[in-house]
DNA sequence: AACCCCTATGTAAGCGCTTACACAACCCCG
DNA sequence: CGGGGTTGTGTAAGCGCTTACATAGGGGTT
């Protein structure tokens, strides 16, 4: 059924391991048996094996990616670059996608088994110690995206000057009652966001951050969907006070709050600025002013840092941070509210 | 460095056979073989390792899935379908995603590679008698999503009928002169909508629509792009006559249209009524009507479909069809023009 | 001509698992 | 109590490849 390296060293007068040094340009094969054995290969139609050789070895010539959420966007985003970075190298790309944060463990069960994969990239998952043991034990070269941890090499974005970026702006904009949604406390990047928000406020002498922050809470995504900010917008509008700015710690969130914004009657910007974070595809149809995180950038560099430690799996752990960007649109900034927003981009 | 059978085997002093057979469920073991192999292996953390056990099984517990374009966002809905029952499987998914069209054969090789996966998943393909004999020749499980060939199973969505939709709602709403933005005419889907579009159009006694029909042209993507549909959308422009209802084939199409029309200063749907093709997330957001493929379905059923046929590779080919529905917002009824549209949606 | 070294190749031992086959122990029945 | 059928287990032969080691030539050197 399927043509071996047999096949191929009985129809070329050669051996078995010759066949083998031709198809891995190992070792000095003479230039006559290469050209006996590329012929014979290619009539036959000769493909090596990949289980095959994987187990051979010892190294499977496939990285996995667990990323939960393939409905936020942002993990769009990143996996093109992963994919675009990969599609370069020799390696293949397993995609374990989580539903739910809680899945995220199975997904990386999977992708963690034996032989399966010739390292892991994980993306947002909080990283406690069971986790981390866990990944550590593996043995195998893992990447972490936007999240840190001393152990691994990470690639992530400068969340806390996010952070700052957005604070800045509003601030900038005149903005008084400056409110806060907030993804679940234990998303470490919300976290950074929030407190170089913070931060940058204070810094300006407004107060009362605390009492106008409210946290997109849904158990599933750690309140990263547009369900969670609707709601929690709801609550935030609920509290009496209207504020005249709201940061959203991500555009998801923020799409949702701006649906609850306008169905309260308030006008944006004129009412209530918003201001989201990450940038999606999204953002710039609605018109939305939010902090970019390459996150294109955030899955190339994860997958040449894979790559870099899949060949030398000694080396010291890399810490690489991406700085974010401040895109102004029109839920901040009256001037540039139109219906329909700006000239298609090309694609990076 | 791993632990294999052999460690568990001495540990629980069996052989390897009733080992390995314990991991398969396969044969009767003794309750005693299969709870000393069990404790075993669960002190010594073992996990079969993947990649010998797809060779001696000769059969990978992966499959591949080939997808054209993740910028397309209509991939990713589907890619979320197939992701979900693929988690319910053995299997873990493979996923080769090409940035142009072109790169699709180069994947589609990778994909194919002899021991790779157990099946193979290709996405919006157009199927020429040279890629069909490929597959052929590979002889593996194939099912094809979104394109259509006798020979393989596929899963795609009624196009014909979504043109009529389409064009239905277009005349029911009272345009005259309707114009049509097509993707490459190689696309075969985009053949059909157009197909079913000028069906009812004639029938409804509409004439003209091949002088008003401008092609998306960009060879990267068969058209389906914002840019194609933006530059598609300006020559029909520059043609003279304003069209008062414009069909795109899809909604990346429809919304690098939606520019184009907007930068002319004319209003949408007052002037110009605009529709697209799939109901991509983006298309809820700024208010497109179009005619929404069952994304997610097709890529859950495509999963199904090709499970089933690993499990039986000699059954017949099955044709799936799903219905695609009308999706009426912003774009063509003035009374839903909000600038902020719908409520979220919980996630499918 | 004896020596060494280098190159090209072959032989065979794995990699970790599945599974056909053989066999021993046991049970049921006549 | 012996024959025939279970049932549980072990032995060993692969799955298709890589690679350490051995070896056979073919110079070049002294």
């Amino acid at each position: 059924m399927g043509v071996t390296i047999y096949d191929i060293a009985s129809a070329s007068g050669v051996s078995i391991a010759t066949v083998s040094r031709v198809f891995n340009g190992h070792t000095r094969v003479s230039c006559s048996a290469r050209n006996q054995v590329m012929a014979a290969a290619d009539r036959l139609g000769y493909q090596p094996h990949v289980s095959a050789r994987s187990l051979a070895r010892k190294r499977a010539n496939v990285v996995s990616a667990v990323i939960p959420m393939l409905t936020n966007l942002f993990f769009v985003e990143v996996l093109r670059g992963l994919q675009d970075r990969m599609a370069e190298s020799e390696f293949d790309l397993l995609v374990f996608s989580a539903r739910t944060l809680d899945e995220v463990d199975v997904q990386l069960d999977r992708a963690l088994a034996r032989g399966r994969s010739a390292g892991v990239l994980v993306f947002s998952s909080p990283m406690d110690d069971v986790r981390a043991r866990r990944l550590t034990r593996s043995n195998q070269p893992v990447v972490l995206v936007d999240s840190v941890h001393d152990a691994f090499d990470t690639v992530s974005t400068d969340n806390v000057e996010g952070g700052r970026l957005a604070a800045g702006h509003l601030v900038e904009t005149g903005a008084e009652r400056i409110a806060l949604v907030m993804a679940h406390p234990d998303s470490v990047p919300a976290a950074d966001r929030r407190r170089g928000f913070q931060e940058v406020l204070e810094a300006a002498g407004h107060a009362g951050l605390a009492s106008r922050t409210v946290h997109a809470t849904d158990e599933l995504h750690h309140g990263y969907s547009e369900q969670a900010g609707f709601e929690a917008m709801r609550r935030l509008l609920d509290l009496g006070e209207v504020p005249d700015a709201v940061f959203a710690t991500s555009d998801v969130q923020a799409l949702g709050a701006l649906e609850a914004l306008s169905m309260s009657g308030l006008r944006i910007p004129t009412d209530v600025r918003l201001m989201g974070f990450d940038d999606i595809m999204l953002s710039r149809h609605v018109g939305l002013t939010t902090v970019r995180q390459p996150m294109y950038e955030l899955g190339r560099q994860a997958a040449e840092r894979l790559v870099t430690r899949i060949d030398d799996p000694t080396r010291e752990p890399v810490h690489t941070v991406l700085k974010p960007h401040l895109v102004v649109r029109g839920t901040t900034v009256e001037s540039l509210m139109t219906h329909f927003p700006v000239m298609p981009e090309p694609v990076e």
